[in-house]
DNA sequence: CCTTGACCTGCGAGTAACTCATAGGTTTAT
DNA sequence: ATAAACCTATGAGTTACTCGCAGGTCAAGG
């Protein structure tokens, strides 16, 4: 009765692009059956592979972990080991980015708040954008 | 009196890598003299540069961001304008990946915390992990 | 004088997760 | 019959480096 869904109808049904499947697709993550003049056709099974797939990249996970994790189901051992401990170096690492962006934004928010108080510079040798070398905290 | 840097000496000066600073030229973003043999030496100008392209990369500016400030201070035309057109736009950017990497974290604890409660699933038809499948909110 | 080690050079390729473009085959509607 | 709208595989581009390579240079020690 469900012989498949074809690239476009998966990817709408999903809310992602044709070629993130068909990226799936190319790199291992997803491997469809074809019928005969080639088309891919993706059954329930698949599309449950890759509903895990979404579920883990939302949460985190590189595409290289989630490979991980599928290689673990089908060798038939439970992925939950290695689920938990990868999202732990995702954490920390999700973190130290966040700490960074923050800071960023803020040398940003900053940045622009003096600049509203400064005039544009004319080139000079001294400088190239005193705009920027002026809020610099390099040393 | 003063010949100029060598890579390796610069780099160190900057605290960045040595391979950073040859990325820079490669790119064309540093464009130092070379000596006899071959050797680059990096003149007081070139470091001039080189404080103003870490200062810009410190306040969220792109190597192509940079690029183009870099162009206009060599044409004669003060940088100013686009660094300030440019800065609104990376600083909208930054804090639209804030937003999405808090949510990430956000996401990540949530998940972290539920599933200290839960036990490592068995393979099954069912699902891949469930620990990954049980806290999404794909729908 | 020769060698060893520490530097330097340019270049190609790898990183993450797509995205876009290409060339060509298929299916569907008119 | 043909044109629109799909599909295929593949290569390349994105960012800012980082690493590895093959080969040239240079200072110090034996």
């Amino acid at each position: 009765m469900n012989a498949g869904l074809k690239v476009s109808q998966l990817a709408d049904k999903h809310h992602v692009s044709a070629d993130t499947i068909r990226h799936y697709v190319r790199i291992g993550l997803l491997s469809p059956a074809k019928n005969d003049s080639g088309y891919h056709f993706f059954t329930l099974q698949d599309e449950k592979v890759l509903t895990f797939i979404l579920s883990a990249r939302d949460l985190g996970f590189s595409l290289d972990d989630i490979r991980l994790l599928l290689d673990d189901a089908e060798k038939g051992e439970s992925p939950c080991p290695h689920a938990r401990s990868l999202i732990e170096a995702r954490l920390d690492q999700a973190r130290q980015q966040l700490a960074n962006l923050q800071a960023l934004v803020q040398r940003m928010e900053t940045a622009t708040q003096i600049w509203q108080q400064l005039p544009d510079c004319e080139p000079c040798g001294e400088h190239i954008c005193h705009l920027i070398e002026g809020v610099s905290h390099e040393h």
